[in-house]
Order: structure tokens, then sequence, then C-alpha cells
DNA sequence: ATCCTTCTTATCAATCCGACAATAATTGGG
DNA sequence: CCCAATTATTGTCGGATTGATAAGAAGGAT
């Protein structure tokens, strides 16, 4: 930036940060992929106090020199193990958590990310514990959000699923949790994953068809037809598909 | 919260917050409202350095003993003179800013919150300088975003506008802007100076009208047949207007 | 060859959409 | 009082989209 006038440079240099509110900021994680046919987030059981035993979302502070997305995606790789070195993972902010009283131990904002990992349906990746947790695991999302959790997570975890479920209303988001090259069904079954519900197949490939390239290449499956491979293209849906609500929008 | 085990509340106790990584927390307010059917967002010009002179989103620090959401609330009112006493303003927050070096003379995260005014369409509340700020005034978004402002805020500001803008196509937050009650024409026009296009009034009311409840009464105008008065009601609009769009989705 | 499984395309009535026209309810002016 | 002007509301029409369901196509297995 070329911004700096005389003025400008002269007061910075005289500026002194002194004791303005001064808060703790983290980054929270919620980190989804899709095995068998079901949404899984990567959690972490505490190995110490506060909230001993319980899981709870990865995450760690935002160093002084870097932005909550690359403290983001830097947690992610200490937290979780995971080593994204080749696959390009998903990262998008979800919001931010500033209740006084949500850390009992010191005040502390955290901004929460959305992180889609690409799976092929079958294993996810290996998850290594990090420093704070007792251990790392994947979990079934939707059955997982019945039992608390530590801190505000489970709050954190069900915005972070309610974003993702919307989102993929009106674009074409789902794909970023499938291998860049997927077919149809496979698409289909991350919805069904993500909304926990079923979708007829033929009205599903009606909808998505327009918002996909087709690679050319096929599948060869043990069983079946084989099923063309498709890429998407980041665009909007519209009108979006439609996802049975359950109850009013935020 | 009644979770404090012996061993969790000896912890506790025990701990001491010691230096971690100390950034600074603030919020930027997005203030809308429309007038003259033209949405309009109120500003502040610089006082003092860095950007001395330019204009900036009203916003503030917040302090050690509440959340990002009161912190808004509060700077709301300090630092444009708004007193919603009455009015019942909607805030919701908007993403979080975290670039290490979005401010120059210390490390700053902040929340940015979005925040909808009431306002019959004619004059705009008054608006009054705060601590930092040389004056306070409305500014018309749609041409004010042209030119640059401090900081990162016309960042924020288009990404507060493209919130604005996305959740009008499937909710009625765009009454948020009106008073309680409202005519179709009046809401109409929201989505006109929102999206700052022209719809047919014919189709509009159309699709518009199952999401209303009618109060039975209706206005008496200077010119012209009495409009219906209606007040929002049911909060998804499926499926959703359709905006014309510039570019993809992200 | 025939069956089974899976992917893909087709059909059909109901609904929804954009474009546009017609009707209704007022005020103001001759 | 009657008519033009203005604004709100309702109606119409062909085309597109939807949900439900079925038919067709492409393999492998028996």
């Amino acid at each position: 930036m070329s911004r700096g006038s005389d003025a400008e440079r002269e007061f910075l240099e005289a500026y002194e940060p002194r004791d303005y509110p001064s808060i703790a900021v983290t980054v929270d994680l919620v980190v989804l992929a899709v095995a068998q046919g079901v949404l899984h987030a990567a959690l972490v059981r505490r190995g110490g106090h506060p909230f001993k035993g319980m899981l709870a979302l990865p995450g760690g502070f935002v160093a002084p020199r870097e932005s909550a997305g690359d403290a983001a995606a830097r947690e992610l790789a200490e937290e979780t193990g995971l080593d994204l070195g080749g696959l390009p993972a998903h990262i998008e902010q979800l919001a931010s958590y500033s209740d006084p009283d949500r850390d009992p131990r010191m005040r502390v904002v955290s901004v929460a990310h959305l992180v889609l990992l690409a799976s092929d349906g079958g294993a996810l990746p290996g998850l290594s514990a990090g420093t704070d947790a007792a251990s790392a695991a994947w979990h079934p999302v939707h059955a997982v959000l019945e039992s608390p959790m530590a801190f505000d997570h489970a709050t954190i975890l069900r915005d972070g699923l309610e974003r993702l479920a919307g989102k993929m209303e009106y674009t074409t988001v789902a794909a970023h949790l499938l291998p860049a090259e997927f077919t149809m069904t496979q698409l289909r079954s991350v919805y069904e994953a993500v909304w926990d519900t079923q979708l007829p197949a033929g009205n599903f490939t009606r909808k998505m068809l327009p918002h996909l390239a087709a690679t050319g290449r096929k599948t060869q499956p043990a069983v079946g037809a084989p099923a063309a491979l498709f890429t998407a293209e980041q665009r909007h849906i519209h009108p979006p598909l439609s996802r049975r609500r359950t109850g009013p929008a935020g």
C-alpha cells in the first residue's frame, strides 16, 4: 500500500499501542468429510481441564503475524495431523464466537472455520492428536450433535452443518467433499449424507447436470452400469435445490 | 452452568492467563437504511490519522466483559448518535477481518456486523459523530462503493451489501428496512434499492404475498389507489426470488 | 441367454415463471 | 359530475420447471 502521507507516517511513528482491552483470538475448525454415506466431523477429546474428556473442535491460537484464515490452515495440520500437501481442502470462515464466559479460563474470541475434505467415500484420512488433545477421531455428525460438547463447540458445529446444508442448496460446494472427478451418484450421496435424507436420482440428475462439466470418462464399477465422471463448475444453482425444512430461518 | 467438577474447579483456580498472543478486538458496523428509493450507509469521516479525512465504518473496541454483539449495539449508539430506544434495529454478525496489516497502528481483529434500520422511505434518522470521527453522515451505498475507504472498510461494506442482497432472495429480511407495517410497493422499492434494479410489480406481489400477513388496514395516499398494509411473516421464501447475477458464487 | 444391479433418459400432470394486459380505487381538474 | 391521471391489484398466456414414476441402457453374474 502506498497511501502514506508525510503526516500519516509521522503519526504512525509516534503511535504507541497502549492498554487497549486485550483479548486472545483463536480459531476453531469444523472439519467435515463423508464416509460410508455418513457425514463425519474430525473431533478431539480433551486431555486437560476444563471439559476434560469431552469432545471438542480442533483449534488453537492465532499467531501475532497471521490472519485467522492462515491460522485455520496451520491448526488443521497441527491439531489433526492431516497433511494436505496435495489435497486442496476447502476452507471458509464460519462465524466468530465472543461470549465473555465461553472459556472459563480467560477471555477468548474464536473465529470458527468450516473445512471440507475430499474423500472417495471409503476410508477417511487418518487423524493424530495435537497438543491439547488426548485423541483425535472422526465422529458421525448427526449422531454426535445429540450429545454435549466442550465450550460452545456444539453450537459451532451445528452452525457449520447448517451453513454447509444451506449453501449446498444454491452452490456446487458439495463437490469439495469429493475427488476432483466424481459421478452423479457420488454427488447425490453427499447431499443425502449432509441433509440426512433421500433424494430421487432422476430428478437430482436433471437439476444438477447443467452445473457440472462432463469429463468424457466413465467409471468401471464392480457391478451395474458405468457412470459418467464430472467436475464441478463453481457457480450459482438457480433456482436452488429444495430441502425439506424443519424450522424457521435465522 | 453447573458443569464444575472438583478437579475442574481446582484447575481453574490455579490457572493463570499468561502471555498468550494478545490482539485487540473491535466491531465495525455496516449500518443501512433506505431513503428516496436509494440504499444509504451510515459512515464517519476520520478525524485523525491514519486515513485522516477518509470515509470509514463506525465501530470501536469490544469491552472486556461484553460480547461482540453487545459491543455492536453499544457502538451503534455511541458512534452514530442513533438512539434505538424504541426502534428495533436488526443486527446480525457479518464476518471477521483479521489481516495482520489491516490497521497500521496495531494488531486488530474486527468482527463486522450488519445493521438494518427501519425507515418510512423519507428522512433518515439523524447522525452525530462519535469519538474518533470528524463527522457522521448517510451516503448512497452503490455510489460510495466506487471510491476508496479507510482500512479494509470498502471490502467490509461490499460484503455487507452482498450479504443483504443475497439473503433478501430467500428471506423476508428486507422488511427490517421498513416500519412494522408496510405496503407491497414499499417492500418492492426496498428490493429495488438494494439490488439496484427494477422489478415488475405484478409478479413481485404474486411471489411475496404468501410470505406476508395482511393487517386489513390500508394507506391513504395523496394520489392513486390505497394500498394494503402487511407485516412480514414466514421467513423462508422458497423457491427464492431471482436476482440477475453478475459473477460466480463464492 | 437371462437376470440383477445400477446409471441414464423419458413421460406426464401440476405448478410456477416472466411478460404483459386488464381492472379497481382513489385524487384533482374541468 | 365526469373524466383523465396515478397507483394498486388481479388476471391471462405460453413456456419452463417440478415431483413422481417409469422405461431404456450398460454392464457383470449365473
